[in-house]
RNA sequence: CGAGGUGUAGCGCAGUUUGGUAGCGCGUUUGGUUCGGGACCAAAAGGCCGCUGGUUCAAAUCCAGUCACCUCGACCA
């Protein structure tokens, strides 16, 4: 690269197209979202990453509020013997679990396991306070750190030690538990579309993928650039498989003794990951803006010239007055240099006041997702900023939608499934999901039936995922 | 756990083949000129060459061990 930099912040990124993988690292380190720490997978986030964060927690919990969601807190650690009450759950994460033995000095006669999910702990609560048919349901949610001894980590999008919220609920009926479980589902689904501007496919895992300890367990999905797959969320249905194993029991009207059907629900900061995945270009990050921690940069253009500051300043507090996350850079850099900097760091908007805007009561406006620039008049600039943060939204959650549509194909045989998942999605018919028994039924191809050879080996690095959209298709991804 | 790669200044790297004063670019600090797409000049600061041991008069460099990290597998709600 011939450019000069002066800042070792303004550095090239890696060609998105060339290298996947090293492209993203580049964009999640350089553009000072986070960083690593001493602790292999342990991930530092920075202010700026977690700004991200932040308008992602006040959104989703929004939605949680709405759906009747109350926010409490469980412990951190786990005893053994609590958490090896319900076996499959145990099996399925015992791998990946980190224990404290000692207090102190003291060997502890028990040891704790840092959490790495929450059912345990919360179901032992609410075996506690659940009693009555009048106690449920239950409703409550958890935004925690968990930990997952990982064996091989990436920057948000699986590390050892991640930020998430945990949805934990209760109730009398198994209809009641899959009802909370799809209903949460849509959240997420929602959500992802209308603040993150990811389309998502919501889908039910396979027997093999699905939550331990689980009676069901469904996702929504994304495509990231590269055509893999991204679980960007999951909703369970626990059935009474926790129930029993944490005697979660109520009295129903006519006084028998019931066992609970409880849910849970999870997403975590993996989904900034997705969204540095599905957005970004080879400039770098490309915020949505309802998660943009900052929307709007305004940059003074030779700010040492009389009046230009001052200028600047006002119509920052016009903007912010409107409700616009806007900051202004008034460091003494070139302009160029600015530019460059925060289009790496996916600001939506940038606007560039100099004198000869001043002088003709207009500013340069430069939108980030396809770097568009126009003249705007200083006026009404405000609403407009506004409208283009939404227009952005749109633009960017329809060249998503776009992508994946591209890059998804309908297979009706084998040869294509395989081929398909290599770069993309595929569609492809799903019937039942036992164990080992998978048959695909064409449907789409409206031809013929035909057994899916799902046990060779080819497919063993294919990760399956069952939707259930209104066409009735399955979806299978190749996923991180 | 398998295969490959990398550890040298804040960041990116050269130097290791052939042992001999620790180098370059960017950044940082100071002063000045600039300022509408990655500015320029001048000066300065900044290093347990991943760690341990060995060979040698002498090790960033050779040998042995070890640790960490990265990529790809395996694994992973």
């Amino acid at each position: 690269m011939d450019k000069k930099g002066n800042d070792q912040f303004v550095q090239h990124i890696a060609k998105r197209s060339e290298d996947f993988p090293q492209w993203y690292t580049d964009v999640v380190l350089k553009t000072d979202m986070m960083d690593y720490s001493d602790v292999r997978g342990c991930m530092v986030i920075k202010p700026y990453g977690y700004g991200i964060w932040e308008l992602i927690q006040q959104q989703m919990d929004k939605r949680f509020k709405e759906t009747g969601h109350v926010n409490a807190y469980f412990p951190l650690f786990i005893p053994e013997s609590l958490l090896m009450k319900e076996a499959e759950h145990v099996e399925g994460f015992a791998p990946e679990v980190a224990w404290v033995t000692h207090g102190g000095s003291e060997k502890l006669a028990e040891r704790l396991a840092i959490r790495p999910t929450s059912e345990t702990v919360i179901g032992a609560m609410y075996s506690k306070w659940i009693q009555s048919y009048r106690d449920l349901p239950v409703l409550m949610n958890q935004w925690c750190n968990v930990v997952r001894w990982e064996k091989s980590t990436r920057p948000f999008l699986r590390t050892s030690e991640f930020l998430w919220q945990e949805g934990h609920t209760a109730h009398a009926t198994f209809e009641e538990a899959q009802e909370e479980t799809m209903r949460m589902l849509e959240v997420y689904a929602e959500f992802a579309k209308n603040v993150l501007a990811i389309p998502v496919l919501k889908g039910r895992k396979s027997e093999k993928e699905k939550f331990a300890g689980a009676f069901a367990t469904y996702s929504i999905e994304a495509m990231m650039q590269d055509g893999k797959a991204l679980q960007m969320g999951t909703s369970h249905n626990l059935a009474d498989n926790f129930a029993k194993g944490y005697d979660i029991q109520y009295l129903s009207k006519d006084g028998k003794l019931e066992y609970c059907y409880t849910t849970s629900w999870g997403s975590s900061t993996r989904m900034i990951g997705g969204l540095i995945m599905v957005h970004g270009d080879d400039r770098g990050l490309v915020l949505p803006p309802r998660v943009a921690p900052i929307q709007a940069v305004l940059l003074p253009i030779a700010a040492h010239k009389p009046g230009v500051l001052e200028r600047a300043r006002e119509l920052l507090a016009a903007l912010r007055a409107a409700g616009i996350r806007a900051e202004i850079d008034e460091r003494d850099q070139s302009a160029g240099w600015k530019f460059n900097q925060w289009e790496m760091k996916g600001v939506p908007v940038r606007i560039e006041l100099g004198p000869k805007d001043i002088e003709q009561n207009q500013a340069v406006v430069v939108r980030r997702d396809d770097l568009q620039k126009q003249f705007l008049s200083l006026d009404a600039l405000p609403a407009q900023i506004l409208t283009m943060l939404d227009d952005v939204h749109e633009g960017l959650y329809a060249k998503a939608l776009g992508m994946r549509e591209k890059e998804t194909i309908t297979a009706t045989s084998f040869e294509e499934l395989y081929e398909g998942v290599q770069h993309g999605f595929v569609r492809a018919m799903w019937c039942k999901d036992t164990a080992c028994e998978l048959a695909i039924k064409e449907k789409t191809g409206g031809a013929s039936t035909r057994n899916m050879p799902f046990d060779e080996p080819a497919f063993s690095d294919v990760c399956v995922h069952c939707g259930k959209p209104a066409q009735s298709v399955t979806y299978f991804a190749k996923a991180y």
